[in-house]
RNA sequence: GGAGAUGUCGCAUAGUGGCCUAGUGCGCCCGCCUGCUAAGCGGGUUGAGGUUUAAACCUCUCGCGAGUUCAAAUCUCGCCAUCUCCGCCA
């Protein structure tokens, strides 16, 4: 959610931010109707409401045929009350149905376009040569099961499609690389957290995942009217709601939690293993800081990322998503994209957006300010989100990056400690 | 799951239909006073929205939402949260 000023200060730019996602700019008259229609139904409620007040204070002290004649007016008007009111209220909502609805302006140094009119940042390490080595490297899924990492058929059976079991190594892997993102956001300032992963309607909407389509994406719990997170930035996000932070920014969380996606629309996609799962765990990173920060700190929230990736020896590039694929909360989006050996191609296994003040005005997060005449006041927090370690990708990565002909596979340095350096086939 | 109690300003409390424009204490902020500190004295101290060049004014906000009433912190109903007890359970 925008600020709601914008609208009557500088609607071009709305109309423009529009344009450069791709979305229709004429949302944005539409926006500046309903809020001028909103704020002439408040000036005639709050008339005939603070008239009401100022005759309802007479009647204790009338007496006899005045008091009769002042409770028969004000009588005629508590009922114009409930009617300015009401129209007060309808008016409201419908303005705030549509501000909802529009998507965060796009950064002006994002990539224009769509999905695949991303900027490459830069490539990081290079990729194995396999033919130079001699030999073609396995999928994840073959490495896997000579590892005994996981189990797809069995999740299936279990859960169905696009389920799985992290086993033997598998298992040990993710509580290794757990530990070891866990101990290096605590080094970078983050607070550990374990947050649920079923959350209320205000919390999935506030973040902006129930709008434009990405509903889809959500698993509900109808009897109980709860969703699944797709991302602790979600719990994240709303832990602090409805509060003003009085402490110093940022305030920077690490929270370890499962990830749950239908995966609508992407049948056929990625079938092969556990790429694309409709469950998985991952440790996120959040921030809640100033907006003029915001820019510095997802900076930060980048280099983590990368410094992560490189700790993991992955070879790996960065890219400047494109304003028509930033989703409705994003101003701007880097993903990191790990080399992926069987597919010749390099795979998103992190992001890291700047939400800037759009989810925290949605969910009522202020920041306590203090102005320059030392009087203080509240500013909407800014949010940002990043990945450091999405379990089943990075699996995947360190098992094709690391593979040896034999189908065993060679860890990077930082998970010797606790796995030894080679994983070796069961079989 | 069942029974009961509670929910007022940062905290603690007062407030059982109009005198609430929510009082008091603590904390906090600004002054005064005082060798220093403490004490004392005076003032301030929720947040949001609207009108407006401005100054100022107005409206909303007593867990949330409906209702009764000319008028609701106060009465009624629903919901939520917390606490206590019982049951169940990892």
């Amino acid at each position: 959610m925008i600020d709601a000023r914008l609208l009557r200060d500088d609607p071009e730019s709305l109309r423009e931010a529009q344009r450069r996602r791709g979305e229709a700019p004429e949302l944005i008259d539409e926006l500046v109707a309903a809020d001028a229609a909103r704020r002439s139904s408040i000036v005639t409620f709050e008339a005939v409401r603070s008239e009401q007040k100022n005759l309802g204070a007479l009647i204790p002290k009338a007496q006899g045929e005045e008091k009769q004649a002042l409770l028969a007016r004000t009588k005629e008007l508590s009922a114009k009350v409930k009617e300015a009111e009401a129209a007060q209220s309808v008016a409201a909502e419908a303005f705030m149905t549509l501000l909802r609805a529009l998507p965060n302006p796009a950064s002006p140094e994002a990539p224009q376009g769509g999905e695949d009119d991303f900027v490459v940042l830069e490539e990081v390490g290079s990729p194995r040569d396999f033919a130079a080595e001699g030999f073609e490297p396995r999928d994840h899924l073959e490495l896997g099961k000579m590892l005994g990492a996981f189990d797809v058929e069995r999740g299936a059976k279990v859960s169905g499609a696009r389920f799985y079991f992290l086993t033997g190594v598998g298992a040990q892997l993710e509580i290794a690389l757990l530990q070891l993102a866990m101990s290096k956001a605590a080094t970078w300032g983050f607070t550990p957290m374990i947050t649920p992963a079923l959350v209320k309607p205000s919390a999935m909407d506030g973040t902006g995942y129930l709008g434009q389509g990405s509903g889809d994406d959500v698993y509900h719990l109808p009897k109980d009217d709860l969703y699944l997170v797709g991302t602790s930035e979600v719990p994240l996000a709303a832990y602090h709601s409805d509060e003003i932070l009085e402490g110093s920014v940022p305030k920077r969380y690490a929270a370890f939690s499962p990830c749950y996606r239908r995966e609508a629309g992407s049948y056929g996609k990625d079938t092969r293993g556990i790429f694309r799962v409709h469950w998985f765990d991952k440790v996120e990173m959040f921030v809640y800081t100033s907006l003029e920060e915001s820019y510095a700190e997802h900076e930060r929230l980048l280099g983590w990322e990368r410094e992560w990736l490189e700790s993991l020896e992955l070879p790996y590039r960065v890219i400047d998503v494109a304003s028509g694929d930033l989703g409705l909360s994003a101003i701007r989006k880097f993903d990191c994209e790990a080399w992926i050996p069987s597919q010749g191609k390099y795979r998103e296994v992190s992001s890291t957006s700047n939400c800037t003040e759009f989810q925290a005005r949605r969910l009522n997060t202020r920041l306590r300010t203090t102005a320059e005449d030392g009087s203080t006041g509240t500013a909407p927090a800014a949010t940002l989100n990043g990945t450091l370690c999405a379990m089943t990708r990075t699996i995947i990565a360190l098992l094709e990056n690391g593979q040896q002909p034999d189908g065993s596979v060679r860890l990077p340095a930082v998970l010797h400690p606790f796995l030894g350096e080679v994983l070796e086939p069961i079989a």
